[in-house]
DNA sequence: ATGAAAGCGCTAACAG
DNA sequence: CTGTTAGCGCTTTCAT
């Protein structure tokens, strides 16, 4: 049916191995054929109109250039949080680089799905895990199956790979601009228990608050989630009360649920940041456009990706990595939603 | 290495044949194997640790079980335009569905780049071109090569398969709307010219208008795109001038674009949708949470993609379609971004 | 119901 | 530099 090596090696009077060396994509060691010999294959090819097949070539060289690409849901670009679809374009834009492909899966939460099963398999050479539920035995499978991967927001153990930022520094920088800002009734609004990220962020918040001496007593937190709804709703339970007693400041779990918040705050005809101040996390590029402009914490989210390609690029292509955990630096992005205390 | 059918046979004392059948994920006729047998090599199956490898499969098949997801360009999940987010999710649940696994390319605009001349390769056993540039050389490619491709957002020829949305009446419809209303100068905020769906929605947009007797000279066409940042500029440009002839309406060609001429017209204190109504295109998750909610045309974004999945898969799988292109219906999302003209 | 054997298209020794 | 050959791990006739 299709142009094989062998049908254009033929055409062109030589060997097949010299047809190999000159067609293969990977054409490292073509020092190996003449220039005769290489125009005369090369001629063919395109005359026979000759397509290379990789499938092939990785049933004999164990590699298929292919990384898998596993996030925690199919939805993960529906939720409206914008972090999923971010980081997957930094992890395309880099591993296109690197001349990888990428194969998507999609996992559910919990233990290993019968998709994700065949993920680890020998169609990819080695797999990326985009916050891998906190129960997954994805990482037993890997193993298992020596599959080199990476992880993205969350640590496994000191012998895996992973990409994280600092949620905890994040967690009290947040915290703490608000204080310096005079507030002392700040609220969190605490993310989803199984995601690794939500027990830092909490214990960010913490530690600022008690190095600004303001008795645990006095803490406000309040389960929430990384989604615009649980913000909502957080806000409205946490506003609709006594406006002596609430808060004056929050320290949303992430942007989305900041977002959700502001919303019910709009609704609740309460002014922002006039009369309660709102941070963030995440900076994903919607932050900018909410009203107002989201004052928040900055991930970088794009050097991750980066960052987890390069890391399992370099484990699959034997370089091991020196460090394995990795922990990115955040940073404060001031906007409009954060002012002083009502109260100073 | 690792373990092999033949190890298995060996292991469980039985033909390699006997194993494959056994084996095989897509165990069809494994009435070849007897009980007794069949046991014996699936515990031997397990006791050796054996992973199948769908590589050698697919050299000999001729199959690969994955499908290509060829999109426009690599941010195009982070343009904010949640269109090919929701495309993608929704083609994702389909792909699982029917076992098929998902390899994501992406393209430059314009002519086949090399990742997608890889794409066009063994490795997929066709490919779904989502909003492929009207002068791509990608379905020339595909033909030559003979993968199977079904496009969505964009019809090439007669004998190609392709999902689309019915832009016209939708543009006819958003427009019919705004003159229900009472509206009579209205603008649209016209798309990329690069995209096929910007014609049909002008040409909607047109009809409307030339139904109502509104003659061509009072039609209001502005240059404009489908991000944010372009329907901020048309909006900014259209409405700093004379108020008196300044349009009352504005049909925008995407949510996005809607989203751009909302905080416009916000900054220049024109009231929507007292002063000024919008229609947007798409209906994404974001534009309900728009302020004021965007009144807008609904596509049918799930629908599209999982007809574009049942299409290819049928392809592939030789049951040729009946209808080849297709044109799903749009309908009207009513929310609070359109009132009665204020001339009216 | 089962086993033997011939490849799928390519790479990687190994000889020349 | 070049050609020959032995597989990679699996499916698939074809015998038995």
């Amino acid at each position: 049916m299709a142009i094989t090596l062998k049908d254009v090696a033929k055409h062109a009077g030589t060997s097949i191995a010299a047809a190999s060396a000159t067609l293969n994509p990977g054409n490292k060691s073509n020092t190996r054929v003449g220039d005769i010999a290489r125009h005369r294959i090369l001629s063919a090819a395109s005359e026979l109109g000759y397509a290379y097949n990789p499938i092939a070539k990785s049933l004999v060289t164990g590699k298929t250039g292919v990384i898998g690409l596993m996030l925690p849901y199919a939805d993960a670009f529906v939720d409206q949080n914008p972090f999923c679809a971010t980081l997957l374009a930094s992890i395309v834009t880099s591993l296109m680089q690197k001349h990888y492909n990428l194969m998507l899966y999609t996992a559910t939460s919990g233990s290993v799905t019968e998709s994700s099963k065949v993920a680890i398999d020998s169609r990819v050479d080695g797999i990326l895990l985009v916050v891998p539920p906190v129960n997954s035995d994805v990482f037993a499978h890997c193993d298992k199956r020596s599959i080199p991967y990476v992880s993205v927001i969350r640590d496994i153990d000191e012998n895996a790979c992973s990409v994280n930022c600092d949620d905890y520094t994040g967690g009290y920088m947040a915290t703490k601009h608000l204080i310096d800002l005079g507030h002392r009734r700040i609220a969190h609004f605490v993310g989803n228990p199984d995601v690794s990220t939500t027990a830092a962020r909490l214990e960010g918040y913490r530690a600022a608050m008690h190095d600004a001496g303001i008795p645990e007593s006095d803490h406000i937190e309040v389960p929430s989630g990384f989604l615009r709804e649980p913000g909502y709703q957080s806000a409205m339970m946490t506003f609709s009360g006594n406006p002596q007693s609430a808060p004056t400041a929050v320290f949303a779990c992430n942007d989305l649920c900041a977002a959700g918040a502001l919303q019910a705050l709009s609704e609740l005809g309460i002014s922002v940041p006039d009369e309660v101040s709102i941070v963030g996390f995440d900076d994903t590029p919607f932050s900018a456009s909410l009203q107002p402009p989201l004052t928040t914490i900055r991930m970088p989210i794009q050097e991750m990706g980066a960052l987890a390609v390069d890391l399992l690029v370099n484990i699959i292509e034997d370089r091991k990595p020196t460090t394995r955990q990795h922990c990115l630096p955040v940073s404060l992005t001031l906007r409009s939603s954060t002012s002083t205390s009502p109260k100073t």
